[in-house]
DNA sequence: CTGAAACTTCAAGTACACTTGAAGTCAAGG
DNA sequence: CCTTGACTTCAAGTGTACTTGAAGTTTCAG
């Protein structure tokens, strides 16, 4: 008569209690974000704690993270042990430097909208939006480059021939 | 003697001056973000005014914008007549709003990072990480659903069978 | 014990934003 | 005029983050 282990989370639970699809659970699972238990018929079992893992995983994704980073960040939590209150908050704390930048960068961003490309200044030249220390570049997701990854578009500058 | 044409540019030019490969910027034409002339011989020359199409689509881009949504947004400019001042005012006026709420939404996480993930809590249940209104979902970058697109990951709800 | 929902794996497909390579043409300094 | 770097197109490839489909298995309410 025990309550049937309410601590175990079939994947169907899981997806539905961190409203990320199954197919999307399975593809963390293999790129190794997060870990379940198999039952005899080889089924997977989550850990109640998985929950706050995957909200981890998501909240790290809107800081702009690959999954590959977002990997690196999690297998520096305690191995075997789980994660207590002060292992996340480390992890938090260095996430949060990243976050402050992003919402800066943002900010910045948001004042040379209402400012330079509303201005409809003529001196594109020395406009910050064209600066090159500023610029976006680098691959994929805009947001990536906000965590200050050099932009480097790998060369091929050109040599100015005119006309 | 004249000075060669300074307003129009090598596909070469553009890409040095605006810190984006000759291949992306031949993909953004592709795309209808941008336009060309062509020479006799068929190569590309560019509008100077092009670099600060370009330098809004980049922006644009940081906004968490997909390059269509970009081209959506940049074809409400005048057609045929150079965009003015009051063009792209009304333009990052329109930005302006998505920015603000991105920067709100990530403030919000920010403090949840602090606070909800740093407390160590226990009740996942009501935490705001695991609020379903909260939650990122949606198709590839992250930053897409901060534009308040309605995360409908498309059902597969489960029926929640227990154990 | 049975039937249907939920699960399993694996390969292939999708969307986005580009990049790369091949094969060939154009433009301009010397 | 010639050479060389910059240009052209087009098809295919890359990386990220998943989703979809097929074919088969497990679980559990009834």
């Amino acid at each position: 008569m025990l309550p049937s282990l309410p601590n175990k989370l079939t994947i169907g639970e899981t997806a539905a209690r961190s409203g990320i699809r199954t197919s999307a659970l399975r593809y963390y699972e293999s790129l190794g974000l997060i870990t379940s238990e198999r039952t005899a018929g080889d089924q997977r079992r989550y850990a109640r704690e998985t929950l706050r893992r995957i909200a981890v995983i998501r909240a790290a994704q809107l800081l702009g993270l690959s999954l590959r980073e977002i990997r690196v960040a999690l297998n520096e939590l305690p191995q075997g042990r789980t994660p207590d209150r002060h292992d996340w908050q480390r992890l938090s704390r260095s996430w949060r430097g990243s976050l402050d930048r992003r919402i800066a960068d943002l900010q910045a961003l948001r004042d040379r909208l209402s400012g330079c490309i509303g201005c409809g200044c003529l001196s594109l030249e020395i406009c910050a939006l064209f600066n090159p220390a500023d610029r976006a570049a680098s691959a994929g997701a805009g947001a990536r480059y906000l965590f200050g990854e050099a932009p480097d578009p790998g060369a091929e500058r050109a040599s100015l021939r005119r006309r």
